[in-house]
DNA sequence: GCTTCTTGCTTGAATGATTCAAGCTAAAAA
DNA sequence: TTTTTAGCTTGAATCATTCAAGCAAGAAGC
């Protein structure tokens, strides 16, 4: 994987104001691709693809389709396609749902909790952000909570 | 589109950490994906896909296509898929390198330079980071380039 | 000079994630 | 009860992306 340079500079003028955004814009999708390249390379040890790993790093209990969908920020077919295989080997099952007879419960199985641990652990390790010490790490956390909660 | 919910907290104590760490890599995905949608529903108004408005961004003079792949953060051959839907729409041409024969020169037409000034123009209103202030976003910035430049 | 290797670009096939439309069942509302 | 809405699945379709292969041309070696 190749990345282009990025260069640093602080605008102060107004007009340049757009092309800071810009750069910063570009600074978070940085960011995120190389935390998405994390997940992925962190996945595949596990013989898991991105979408995989995502979905069950949210299974943080049992969980419906719908619900799971939204964490994952996706349509609920496409959770049906990631579930299907996390199913067929053997790491979850659906579940009837305690109270709602059109709702699956995903249910991780013994196998698939254990995967899940190794996962997390895999996760953590050397992460994307461990440059930056706890201050920096809240700091940033409540910029980016604001400038999404901005809409 | 749909999100799930976010909840701000602040971590102190040490096996804490992780899971903070966790959630704010969630925090710069989400951004991420909300400029991306942005990126995505501006070129729209224009006719562009996501990809064909990210290398019309790139195309700030005459480049070749291993330089705008790469500021895509790309395989060339996608560079040239990307490219021949833009070529296409008479934006802009290949023209060959004046120094070497193998490469091409991407080089917008008036027609081009025009969509692209539109684009821009698009892409500043309603920044996802319009929340920030002046200040915060220097401060992301930083904190960005810290985190990014560590690995 | 002539090889060998590398680089820039393109093509085509394949993959993989994602979305959409359609349909089914069941809950909820009217 | 009837109608509407919600949860899930299937299948078709799309779209971005990658990979392998190949061609042309520069670069480095002898």
């Amino acid at each position: 994987m190749k990345w282009a340079p990025i260069t640093m500079a602080v605008m102060t003028t107004p007009e340049a104001h757009a092309i800071a955004e810009r750069r910063l814009c570009g600074l978070v999708n940085g960011l995120a691709r190389r935390i998405a390249d994390h997940v992925r390379d962190r996945a595949a040890m596990l013989d898991l693809t991105a979408p995989q790993a995502t979905a069950l790093r949210e299974l943080t209990g049992p969980v419906t389709m719908r619900e799971l969908a939204d964490r994952m920020a996706c349509e609920p077919s496409n959770a049906t396609f990631v579930i299907d295989k996390l199913e067929g080997r053997g790491l979850l099952e659906r579940h009837p749902h305690p109270t709602d007879r059109r709702a699956k419960q995903l249910v991780l199985t013994d196998e698939g909790a254990a995967l899940r641990e190794r996962l997390m652990e895999l996760l953590a390790r050397e992460s994307p952000l461990a440059g930056l010490s706890q201050e920096e790490q809240d700091a940033l956390h409540g910029l980016l909570d604001k400038a999404i909660s901005h809409t």
